[in-house]
DNA sequence: CGAATGATATACT
DNA sequence: GTATATCATTCGA
């Protein structure tokens, strides 16, 4: 089932963040879809996180469509050489948005690989924020991608990931954000239950 | 550990 | 309009 547009346009880009966990991320590019479970994802919190690129407000090309209401794609290059995906939330105005950072491959998965770069023998290497996005084939270019159409999208395939097994903690790679990156925006499943999906139970 | 890599924001002329 | 510092990272030593 396709998450609905409430889902996204919550008041709480915190909420939405712990949520995100066990749904379904789902991408199509012609007749090849792909997709996979969120394992990781933080929360950016709008104009008072200083780790926010809205912070204080700011509104440019890049950042403007994080001010969309919620349900739609922020996508941005990182470092010259990722494309990092990110789930626009709350309403028209208020810069809030969730970063994925980690997926469990679910459908695809030699679709993805491809898109790696590497060849048959290889594997899906090392996990993080750009490689979600390459896998998935998401390009910065997509960004402001209503999450409601056809191209990307979230699924709620009935998975609930036990509130035991899920790690609040600080923020990855925002030293900068001063206090900002210490507060617990980030969520992710269990070491242990990201390996093997065994921490996974359906409903 | 450190280089790669390029769009973007900001500070200039 | 042009220059340059900056990055929510990754991969190969």
């Amino acid at each position: 089932m396709k998450l609905g547009r409430e889902f996204y346009t919550r008041d709480d880009v915190v909420g939405v963040a712990r949520d995100l966990l066990g749904k379904v991320l789902v991408t199509r590019s012609g007749n090849i879809t792909t997709s996979g479970i969120i394992t990781e994802a933080e929360a950016y919190a709008g104009i008072a996180d200083r780790a926010s690129h809205a912070y204080g407000g700011r509104r440019t090309a890049r950042t403007a469509v994080m001010y969309s209401r919620g349900g739609v794609a922020y996508v941005y290059l990182c470092y010259g050489v990722h494309s990092l995906f990110n789930v626009v939330t709350n309403r028209q105005g208020i810069p809030d948005a969730v970063l994925v950072r980690s997926i469990l491959p679910l459908s695809g998965e030699d679709h993805m690989i491809k898109r790696m770069g590497y060849g048959d023998g290889k594997k899906l290497t090392g996990i993080g924020p750009g490689v979600v996005s390459r896998a998935m084939g998401i390009h910065f270019s997509q960004s402001g991608t209503d999450l409601l159409g056809d191209t990307i999208w979230i699924e709620d395939h009935g998975i609930r990931v036990p509130s035991r097994l899920i790690m609040a903690g600080p923020r990855v790679g925002v030293e900068y954000a001063a206090a900002d990156a210490l507060l617990p925006y980030r969520f992710r499943v269990d070491h242990n239950s990201f390996r093997d999906g065994s921490g996974f139970s359906r409903q």
